[in-house]
DNA sequence: CAAGAGACGTTATACGTAAAACTTCGAGGT
DNA sequence: ACCTCGAAGTTTTACGTATAACGTCTCTTG
């Protein structure tokens, strides 16, 4: 067995340095002030760092009914959109003494599994993007405090939720192309039902719809490169007058319409404008760079994380959606005089 | 507080089940065969059910001196390769009802904080990549099985190794290269020190130096496809004759190398060709399609973990390199005939 | 000079679980 | 009639920590 002797406890060091395990707990948690002598206090951690000593976070959590960590479920890996995510949500937990522990909804689809069969660290709250809704239920079962990101704020779950501006990022992609003067749309969707999408979808309809003239097609697409190209060049070449431009739910939906639109001969952005949404590095690794909408990852998960906080606290998180910005890159246009 | 009343015990179910505390850990410990009667058996597990009653992970971790929680030490978590190492861990560590932690390295380089500060969880091992070396000063402190991804068999942490045989990658590369008639490389590599890269660079030197004529210039550039870009256009700018062939630690540099081409007016394959490596989403989503070496990412998770789960039991883990495979693309041609 | 007030500790307890050790009871063997 | 044995439980204990409750002893102050 790897592990030779047992660890250290309290206990171990509370023998070395001669004083009762209680002392240790004070002068370790910090509490000694007037309690313990500052000479017996350095003697305690003295100990400590001879043994080598670590509390053991079992125990710690058992005995404090709390465990500073909380669970941040994510629908997969495969984005560099929430390891922004993760990286804001730790920053600030790690400001307030706390962990962070990923809970990837398992490859594919099916329903999620048990997340705390899986993070087997006892939580003291869950952080949730809605794409990963499926293991909600298993949470909820547990009455954990939970908060949503890119959730619908009138939805049935009550929990609080921290959302990106998405319907503003949508507007202002369709005010672009609509100010360039397309008229023809087609909307590379994604296939999987989530707030965060049905928004996308229902904004973009919006817009369009209320500018004279105007065509808008869907197309729904799996999110990967290879599926979005699949339905692009199907909608693409479908019968009647093709779309001038391409709306894509996200930055990869954008690299397979890229994909597709070069399989059928067609340039962008001189006969069809394309659009993302996200700003991956993926975005300006295209040729031409992507027209997309810039999310705050960070920000995002920095907001939700401070609102899991605030509901552990049992104050009320302070609302407000993230601002999203359009960034014009090469890939939009005018559409040509023809 | 969300908390409204505190979540029943064993102890909770006992009582409304009829029997003792004990009887109910035997019960749903499924160590009750001719222990406790089938009849009350089944008493018991409604009242659990009855109740919504969860074991605490924090009491049963305590009791039992383990957490079947394992941590995986990831350099970031903005690349899908890594995404797919956790798919594969997570899903033999489930097979074996383990569940995984991800403690990816603080942004940007610094020396990680404490990993068991803030993974709060308590673990049983550790699954950790080579590119995350300075995070293991720490975990070797706390003396916890470790298994080593990617990283120097011959190191001198004395931690089982799990390799992809990345050396052999390279070899495929410069073969392929080689082959094609060029003679002029550029080395496009990541500028931090990690044993993953240092096979690349002696790999790639040996070979292409084992052949006539040839020469090889070396550009280290940060991974990221903007650094990349500055790095390659430097090198390609850079007096003498120009290189044929770019390889690229990685298909995030190839990317920048492809940013770099445009720039300078040289065209992808025709005037210089470019590998990657990782076949990553990206690579196809370049223009043109890059050719690239293929890594199972997830086998190198499952195995990474199989041999951690190994070593917890005291087994010695099987060793043995993970092939990877060359897969040519667009990206790379003959040089031209100048 | 009595009485509080710190300073500097210690002892004892509880958190929820798993499992070893013990009890009780009835059936079967000799 | 006595012993053994298995079934069906129960009682007890330990895991390592944090902290409430409890002693001393010394110093200050009315």
């Amino acid at each position: 067995m790897a592990r030779g002797s047992t660890r250290p406890t309290s206990r171990d060091v509370a023998q070395a340095a001669g004083v009762s395990q209680a002392a240790v707990s004070l002068v370790l948690g910090d509490k000694w002030r007037g309690r313990v002598s500052a000479i017996t206090a350095e003697r305690v951690r003295e100990a400590a760092r001879e043994l080598g000593y670590r509390p053991n976070l079992a125990a710690r959590n058992l005995r404090l009914g709390r465990t500073r960590t909380v669970l941040l479920v994510v629908p997969a890996l495969t984005t560099e959109f929430f390891a922004g995510v993760y990286t804001g949500a730790a920053r600030v937990a790690a400001e307030h003494g706390f962990g962070v522990v990923l809970y990837p909804s398992p490859e594919g689809v099916g329903p999620a599994r048990d997340p705390f069969a899986s993070a087997q660290a006892a939580l003291d709250g869950v952080l949730a993007s809605s794409m990963a809704a499926d293991a909600l239920t298993a949470i909820r079962g547990d009455q954990l405090p939970l908060v949503m990101l890119d959730s619908d704020p009138s939805g049935s779950l009550g929990a609080a939720t921290v959302n990106l501006d998405i319907a503003d990022g949508v507007r202002q992609v369709a005010d672009h192309l609509l100010g360039l003067g397309h008229r023809r749309f087609l909307h590379l969707a994604a296939d999987i039902p989530s707030w965060t999408f049905e928004v996308r979808a229902r904004e973009l309809a919006t817009r369009v719809g209320a500018a004279a003239g105007t065509s808008l097609r869907t197309a729904p697409a799996p999110i990967s490169i290879d599926g979005a190209l699949a339905a692009a060049e199907a909608a693409l070449s479908a019968p009647g007058p093709r779309p001038t431009a391409v709306v894509c739910d996200d930055d990869k939906l954008a690299a397979g319409a890229y994909k597709a639109l070069r399989r059928l001969g067609l340039r962008i952005p001189d006969d069809v404008s394309v659009t993302g949404l996200d700003d991956l590095a993926l975005a300006t690794a295209l040729d031409p760079e992507l027209t997309t909408v810039r999310l705050d990852a960070e920000l995002f998960g920095e907001r939700g994380m401070r609102a899991l906080l605030a509901v552990l606290e049992g104050r009320t998180p302070d609302g407000g959606d993230i601002p999203v910005e359009l960034v014009v890159r090469a890939s939009t246009a005018p559409p040509s005089a023809s």
